[in-house]
DNA sequence: CGGGAGAATACTTTATCCATAATTATGAAT
DNA sequence: ATTCATAATTATGGATAAAGTATTCTCCCG
């Protein structure tokens, strides 16, 4: 048993070349901030950080740019992209309707396990909620609205809604943290599990719509 | 004046990467199906031809994988991507939404000068339908809903209906060639006009939505 | 005759290198 | 003292080379 073997079977489960690797890691330093929209980003210093040479790394960033994740500027390097309201006047109507897509798509075929999950997810959301805890409450969340693109079961719409919500989340999302959002949140989330459990597709649409406006202008936009 | 402000004003026309320059000649040439959905794609030859090296076509080819133009299969090399059956069902219904979208948002914002250009537009395939012009009626459809992209105003939204379509082109479109399908064609766009005439966004979103259902239709989706 | 294993070939992948362009800093001149 | 120009340094973008992996073909053994 030689490490060939171990590394075919490490690759043929992971069969993820370089860049890809590179390109995640990269999203998810920028979500979590750890590197600020605006930001210049040092191929050099990165490269020999994560102790790969520039090509992977470079590739990597031609990716996120095409995502919207960062900005290519020729000759002047990469930045990691900057979202304006005017960013947010075409993102949020766009993120309504395919979140509404999903919900409606999710509502026609929602088996009663998957309801089951659904309720399960709510219920921690409750909890978290009488808990004050909101990283609780964004986590269950996030489980919560992956569920219905996993029930809706159109793998092309939950990526482009995944795509749009990384770019959404460059700027800080504090909204949760402020008064009377949570609980707000929380109603909607309710009205939107009624609508999954009745098969109502277009309740569960546009209790989906209401649901991203109403985080949309939390966040003042 | 000196050679800088001139050196700026060239590069603000063109400060295309090489990449990016490769990216859209491919783009072309797969859409033009002088690639075949599947083919594999020779990167040392593409490069020899082009005379570049293989770093920046490589560059080029992760930006299309991303968009879903091209599959990448490690070790394996890079194909033109072929769309199946159910990745039909799954487009077809984002584009109904997203061009939904875009044609009530259109009917709310077109000034009387864009209805004037759609109307032109308009006749363009009224003529052409009449001529028995399927070349001339495809390329004024195709300025018809660019124009509504532009209408409507949102940037975003646009891109991504143009990326989606450009993966609906990897398969051949003969659609309008079917017996029927273009006087169809042509009076589904007589209504979407009227309701933008009138401004009627929610006619307008379902005018295009049925629109682009039997185009799906006529494709045998 | 068929199947399996090994070797060879070819292509991807990554790293290093070079050139070009841009920006910044310093010096000189007004 | 301030501004402009020039030079130098730094980083990006493109190329080439080397290495590793996967696949295919052939040969040998059962």
């Amino acid at each position: 048993m030689n490490s060939e073997t171990l590394n075919r079977t490490a690759e043929s489960i992971a069969p993820r070349a370089l860049y890809i690797e590179v390109a995640d890691r990269l999203r998810r330093l920028i979500q979590s901030h750890a590197m600020a929209p605006g930001e210049w980003i040092d191929e050099q210093a990165l490269a020999s950080q994560y102790g790969i040479s520039r090509t992977p790394l470079r590739e990597a960033l031609k990716v996120l740019a095409t995502e919207g994740m960062v900005v290519l500027k020729p000759r002047r390097g990469c930045y990691v992209a900057q979202i304006s309201g005017g960013d947010l006047e075409e993102i949020y109507p766009i993120m309504a309707l395919l979140e509404g897509e999903c919900a409606a798509s999710a509502a026609r075929r929602a088996s009663d396990a998957d309801l089951a999950d659904l309720a399960a997810l709510h219920q921690r959301l409750e909890d978290s909620a009488a808990a004050r805890d909101v990283e609780g409450f964004f986590d269950a969340n996030q489980r919560f609205h992956l569920l219905i693109h996993h029930v809706a079961g159109n793998r092309r719409l939950a990526q482009m809604i995944d795509e749009l919500r990384a770019v959404l989340k460059l700027q800080r999302h504090d909204s949760l943290y402020l008064e009377g959002r949570l609980v707000a949140s929380l109603e909607e989330h309710r009205v939107l599990l009624a609508a999954l459990r009745e098969h109502d597709a277009e309740s569960a649409r546009s209790a989906m719509q209401r649901h991203i406006e109403s985080s949309r202008r939390a966040l003042g936009g």
